[in-house]
DNA sequence: TCATATTGTTCCGGTAGCGTAATTATGGAG
DNA sequence: CTCCATAATTACGCTACCGGAACAATATGA
């Protein structure tokens, strides 16, 4: 249980979103983001219809964000072999290790907000 | 001084993209939240220069943020008199309320993060 | 006064995401 | 075997943002 007043919050916020636009990596979207997290978060199996009930977005949007951060390395995809219409979305070491500096970073800034 | 944990800070984060994704109103790109919270948190006065080296990006990109942000009525501009080439970018009470409900819902969810 | 610097905006071609509607592949019921 | 349901993708037209270059307005200093 984290005890944060919403002026911190903002501030916390603040400090996340500035370090995202300055650093040179491309800024996925907040539709991105809230995939990435869902995926790495929450436990599997994953599939693009899951997600976007789980979103409350549609199926294209899934779709063409997993295509994204496919080529970005964060996710993979593999056919569910017992029913080979879906698609098992996976995580990566490299989602992994991106999400983790994004954790690190949200702590680290933490400490010094007032 | 907050006390976070990398995966507590994930998990908040994670909330709060669902949050964002899952409400009808459009998202904002995280250049525009960047330049959204620094309005409203550092202190004035903001031109579109000074924006533009704090967030490390061109000042094209600050004009199209002021310009999408301004239509939804978070920001609004106005001229220096002092130095007329200058534009002084100002908060609105829209966009006081918009960041205020970012404030309440992170700190909200913040509450129940194990 | 007039050349130069500074500020913000606009223009350009290109890229990526959007929603909706088709389309493909697979599974399952009769 | 056939028909229908389901999962994911692709297609289409559209909008928004991108970086970089050109631009107009204003200030400044020789």
């Amino acid at each position: 249980m984290l005890v944060i007043k919403p002026g911190q919050a903002l501030t916390l916020w603040h400090r996340a979103m500035l370090a995202q636009v300055r650093d040179d990596d491309p800024d996925l979207t907040t539709r991105q983001m809230a995939i990435l997290l869902t995926i790495y978060l929450d436990p599997p199996p994953h599939t693009v219809r899951g997600l976007a009930e789980h979103l409350g977005v549609t199926k294209p949007v899934i779709t063409r964000a997993l295509d994204t951060m496919g080529i970005m390395g964060f996710v993979s995809r593999r056919r569910d072999e017992r029913d080979r219409r879906n698609v098992l979305i996976q995580r990566t070491v490299k989602g992994s290790e991106y999400l983790e500096r994004l954790g690190l970073l949200v702590a680290h800034e933490a400490e010094t907000v007032v």
